[in-house]
DNA sequence: CGTGAATACCGCCAGT
DNA sequence: ATACTGGCGGTATTCA
């Protein structure tokens, strides 16, 4: 039920077609990983600092993510944070300047270039069509 | 939209 | 011999 309603929220502008967050806590032994990076999108989600909080060092962390998961950790989280966005987006009263740091990208414009990257639609258009 | 600086990522390889 | 690990150095990406 929950893909079904996620996959109608991001259809007019975007390609993924269900939530990151679904697919990646399935099994792995990153599920925890992830819950804390959701709901800590602002902390330090470096590498080094992944790696430590995980207890491996950058190159094994590195290395069994994505054996684990699929795709880079730096992808991942980028994935995460433009959900998260877009989330916030929905509503109209949030300033973008605000859903961009609450999300946890440094600025604005970074916010923007991962739209482009992934949604493939800019914060303003997304929340055009789906605010309320 | 381009740019220098910073990071992420990965091949290689010796060591367990 | 197979399976991992993790430091190093360089390339590729991302950030601001």
């Amino acid at each position: 039920v929950a893909r079904q309603l996620v996959v109608f929220l991001k259809r007019p502008g975007g390609q993924a077609q269900f939530s990151t967050m679904l697919s990646l806590q399935r099994g792995d032994a990153f599920d925890d990983l992830h819950a804390w990076i959701g709901e800590n999108l602002g902390a330090d989600l470096s590498i080094p600092h992944l790696a430590a909080k995980a207890g491996m060092t950058d190159r094994t962390f590195l290395r069994r993510y994505k054996q684990a998961t699929g795709c880079s950790p730096a992808k991942a989280i980028e994935r995460l944070r433009v959900e998260a966005a877009q989330r916030r987006l929905c509503d109209a009263r949030e300033p973008i300047k605000r859903v961009a740091a609450r999300c946890g990208f440094g600025s604005e414009e970074t916010m923007r270039r991962s739209f482009a990257r992934i949604a493939r639609v800019s914060p303003q258009d997304y929340r055009a069509r789906f605010s309320r």
